[in-house]
RNA sequence: GGGAUCUUAGCUCAGCUGGGAGAGCAUCUGCCUUACAAGCAGAGGGUCAUAGGUUCGAGCCCUAUAGGUCCCACCA
């Protein structure tokens, strides 16, 4: 028995567990899904699949805001599908993350006194995998705390066996297209990570640094250098000037023209190099004059290769100073930046010093300042590879959602360079290239060549680099699905659905999986990627370990529930925009699943008192059936729910998860809570066995379908109240079919459907008229201070029959819920006090006479600003109906609405007129 | 330098294809009403950044301006 039935069973008693307690469901209900195997989804061509990829957490990973919120939407949709009927298959795994753990396991190493090169490769290896069998399962253990419904069954590894023979696969197959080189390039070389990294793993930061203006002497034509005549320059970097082999200015630079052809003196390593002119230099900036370094700059690299100049490299990889150095040979970058300053100062060839503020680029990992450094590097040529994805999202084959990130894409995707994929880390893929001992040969195969092709030598040597972790990554879509192999899984749940992710990673990941699936399936991975933002903190900060900002999820679920937090992280925030995150909206989230909760032990309490009480009620009983017993409430309701059944639904159909989530939350707080359940008290409390069975059964009705809404964002609190609600009412599976459900599991049970039986357009009105007469009664009493205990006598005064009509069905609920004595209904004021309060609706005029406590003047007062009111709203209708441009060119509808509204304001305009000359 | 985005109630944010400004929290008033004080009933609070424009009609579309955030590029 759940300890929901428990605790009310005993309440017929007296205790009652009053407020949700998550942690006393959470854990178990995870474990019956995955007990049940909901979560899993096998092949089956009778029914259409539904599939999302898991954005791989890091193993190195602890689960934080970002994965909370981006499960969460996942989750969300994939419980949506599942209950509409798809087959379902949300695919789990996690990423090896190379830089990231290798960093991790060599702290560990260095801590131990020892480091991964004494250690040897293949124990390194040895020692990654355990680390990786250890704590690898962390953050999977988290997402379930979330609620996460992955099929775990399923889950892979980008560096599995599977994932592997992918990646060699898509290695050796560009390789044969030529589409994947090796080459010697500039690259972004990490000294810390001791690894190149690709341009997108570069993170720019504004430092505070100096400008070194500094002179080169010319050489003479007689081969001397000059003592007067010297040229000019500036750099941010004065240590790379050892590696200079060129001197260059704007070719259309007057200043300078001349001197083009011209050799200067490189002091230190005592070289003469060239002035050259080319077209990058900007005659503007600066002086006007460059020192060209190529083997240490992108761009003097470009250059450098037009002007046909050697390259020097000065640099370990280390960052130290090397042999090409001259004396500084071994000394770190930095000391020698110092020393090579303060030396050229003393051959006077030191002109200022100025302060100046740029952009240095750093690791995305380490964030230590990345050298650019020319190095054999593995690349993939991107110029023909992009193009079908490019052309995806032009045609709209994959829609991004929200379409800005269009933009974002297309920028990178314009302006595409070659992908730098081999990394000089040991863990992650190794790269699939072997090296012949004799001749040099490259062969690149799935397996290790025996002997060299092109010499016969037997002596192979693979290459020592492991590949960029994004090159498995990109193939996560149908790797995970099990190709190279042709499998069953493969062709029936590729292309997956949709993608889920943050925006940050849209060129990391997102491009990436897009050329990757045209290039190996020749089909999208997805035709749809849903972004979001980041979560930051109450101040709208990134959260970050350095900060100390973060907000622990698993703390916010252990102290507010999974639920929600998963509310709270997907309402009120548009899609791909950054949210705030702050307690005080987990406490609303948190007193939200509560409120279900507290209204379906109401129900239940209910359903339990008519049991004792011998009322036997047919929950399974269709509408048809029950039809003509409902009050108009019953029928409002269900209008309700129905309503929001669509609404609901289109907006999840169009992503619009936090608007889908408002709605249903509209619904139980507004609808359902604060009004129908009020709204049947009387009659639940009352003798009349038939009313209660009606009642009963719209409570059960309207809350099992509101439940199912809710189900995909708080799937804890709906299925505990879901299963208590069907194993108290004996629903089985057969007599479940006529309320389109499966009494195990609401994450099973079908998902509600609009239908036109429950649409009760004039029960609607009729309550929505109900409830402004309630309002303006509540709003009078308070204003007039009578006290809640204080019932009072109300008079509705109408001249309509149908108002009247609508009145008569409803005069209870004005002593429920307006706190009325007697509820006198007539068409004029006949034997109303004239100093009787009163408040203006539609069609009808409210009195209560109130005689020891009316203040006169302040009634007046109040039926005075009701006037102006409604004066302004007349001249505002009456100033469109009598404008002919808008008679003419707007919307029919539009106009009949507007005509209503003249209709029913000059009602109400002339009952307050009528008021106020009766009481002068 | 290029681009994106934001500016709406005291705070944090919604507001779908243009048709009378919303939520949560906070504030104030009154309520321990037998589902819920993690609650109930009310109230106050906004020239929707500014200036133009398009339109019968603009928070929403266009242009400009100011301020904030972010991305890309990186002129040494």
């Amino acid at each position: 028995m759940s300890d929901m039935i428990e605790s009310y069973s005993k309440a017929s008693g007296k205790e009652l567990a009053k407020t949700y307690d998550p942690k006393q469901i959470e854990d178990r209900l995870y474990k019956k899904w995955q007990d049940k195997k909901y979560f899993h989804a096998e092949v089956d061509r009778t029914r259409k699949p539904f599939t999302i990829v898991i954005p791989p957490p890091n193993i190195t990973g602890q689960l934080h805001m970002g994965h909370a919120l981006d499960n969460t939407m996942q989750d969300i949709l994939i419980r949506f599908k599942r209950m509409q009927g798809y087959n379902a298959l949300w695919q789990p795994g996690t990423d090896h993350a190379s830089i990231a753990t290798e960093a991790k396991i060599v702290e560990t190493l260095k801590k131990e006194g020892t480091s991964k090169e004494e250690l040897g490769r293949e124990k390194f290896l040895e020692r990654a995998w355990q680390w990786r069998k250890e704590y690898g399962g962390r953050i999977v253990e988290q997402l379930k705390k979330l609620g996460s419904s992955c099929d775990w069954d399923r889950e892979r590894f980008t560096m599995d066996e599977g994932c592997n023979k992918a990646v060699t696969e898509v290695f050796t197959k560009l390789y044969d297209k030529g589409w994947i080189y090796k080459g010697s390039r500039i690259v972004n070389w990490c000294p810390k990570c001791n690894t190149s990294i690709s341009d997108a793993e570069v993170e720019y930061e504004e430092q505070a640094g100096h400008f070194w203006h500094i002179k080169y002497p010319f050489i003479e034509a007689d081969g001397s250098i000059s003592q007067t005549r010297f040229l000019e320059f500036a750099t941010t970097r004065p240590e790379t000037m050892l590696g200079d082999t060129a001197i260059a200015v704007n070719p259309e630079d007057e200043r300078y023209k001349d001197m083009v052809g011209g050799q200067v003196w490189l002091p230190f390593v005592d070289r003469k190099i060239p002035i050259i002119a080319d077209s990058y230099v900007e005659k503007d900036f600066g002086t006007g004059v460059v020192k060209i370094t190529p083997a240490h700059d992108p761009n003097d690299f470009e250059v450098g290769k037009r002007h046909n100049l050697p390259e020097i490299n000065i640099m370990n990889d280390n960052a130290t100073i090397n042999e090409n150095g001259a004396k500084f040979n071994g000394m770190d970058r930095y000391e020698a930046r110092k020393q090579i300053v303060e030396e050229l100062d003393k051959m006077g060839l030191l002109v200022r010093i100025e302060d100046y503020s740029h952009n240095v680029g750093t690791c995305y990992r380490c964030h230590s300042t990345v050298e650019p450094l020319i190095k054999k590097q593995w690349f993939v040529k991107m110029d023909e590879m992009i193009k079908p994805a490019v052309e995806a999202v032009k045609t709209g084959d994959i829609k991004l959602i929200p379409e800005r990130m269009e933009k974002t894409y297309f920028n990178w995707t314009d302006n595409i360079r070659d992908w730098c994929i081999s990394r000089q880390l040991w863990w992650g893929h190794r790269i699939p290239a072997w090296y012949c001992d004799d001749c040099g040969e490259i062969v690149v195969a799935k397996e290790a060549p025996g002997k060299c092709p092109k010499c016969g030598g037997v002596h192979l040597t693979q290459d020592p680099d492991t590949l960029d972790t994004w090159f498995s990554s990109a193939l996560w879509p149908f790797s995970t699905l099990g190709w190279p192999e042709k499998t069953e899984e493969l062709d029936y749940f590729y292309p997956t659905d949709v993608l889920v992710t943050g925006y940050d990673i849209i060129f990391f990941w997102v491009i990436r999986m897009i050329f990757s699936g045209y290039e190996q399936m020749g089909k999208r991975p997805f035709h749809t990627v849903l972004f979001h933002g980041l979560v930051r903190d109450s101040l709208g900060r990134k959260m970050s370990k350095s900060l100390g900002n973060g907000i622990d999820p698993l703390e916010i679920i252990e102290n507010y529930g999974a639920d929600a937090l998963r509310f709270t992280l997907i309402t009120g925030n548009a899609p791909g925009n950054d949210m705030r995150f702050y307690n005080e909206r987990v406490e609303a989230s948190r007193n939200f699943a509560n409120k279900v909760w507290n209204a379906s032990r109401f129900i239940m309490m209910n359903m339990q008192q008519m049991k004792d009480a011998g009322i036997d009620v047919d929950f399974n009983a269709d509408i048809e059936s029950i039809r003509g017993s409902l009050t108009d409430a019953d029928k409002w309701i269900l209008s309700k729910i129905n309503d929001t059944i669509r609404d609901v639904t289109d907006s999840m159909e169009k992503f619009e998860l936090g608007i889908a989530a408002q709605k249903i939350y509209d619904f139980i707080y507004d609808d359902l809570c604060d009004w129908y359940i009020e709204m049947v008290k009387p009659r639940l409390y009352g003798e009349d066995a038939e009313t209660k069975k009606t009642a009963i059964w719209t409570l059960n009705t309207v809350l099992i379908d509101a439940l199912k809404l809710l189900h995909p964002y708080m799937p804890f609190v709906t299925e505990e109240i879901y299963c208590t609600l069907i194993a108290e009412q004996g629903v089985n599976e057969a007599g479940s079919a006529a309320l389109k459900t499966k009494a195990e599991s609401i994450m099973i049970s079908s998902w509600p459907v609009y239908s036109e039986a429950k649409a009760y357009a004039n029960e609607e009105k009729a309550v929505e008229l109900i409830k402004e007469a309630v309002k303006g009664i509540r709003t009078l009493r308070l204003d007039m201070n009578v006290p809640a205990s204080r019932k009072a006598a109300v008079f509705v005064v109408s001249d309509s029959e149908e108002v009247c009509g609508i009145f008569e069905n409803s005069r209870v609920f004005f002593a429920s819920l307006g706190g009325a004595s007697s509820v006198t209904i007539q068409p004029d004021k006949t034997g109303i006090a004239d100093d009787a309060v009163s408040t203006v609706i539609h069609g009808a005029t409210i009195y209560i006479p109130l005689a020891e406590l009316v203040d006169i003047a302040k009634e007046k007062e109040r039926l005075e600003k009701e006037k102006a009111r409604l004066e302004g709203e007349l001249k505002r209708v009456n100033g469109m109906l009598s404008n002919p441009n808008f008679v003419n060119k707007a919307p029919a509808a539009k106009i009949e609405e507007e005509k209503a509204k003249l209709t029913k304001y000059t009602d109400m305009y002339e009952q307050v007129c009528e008021r106020l000359k009766s009481m002068s």
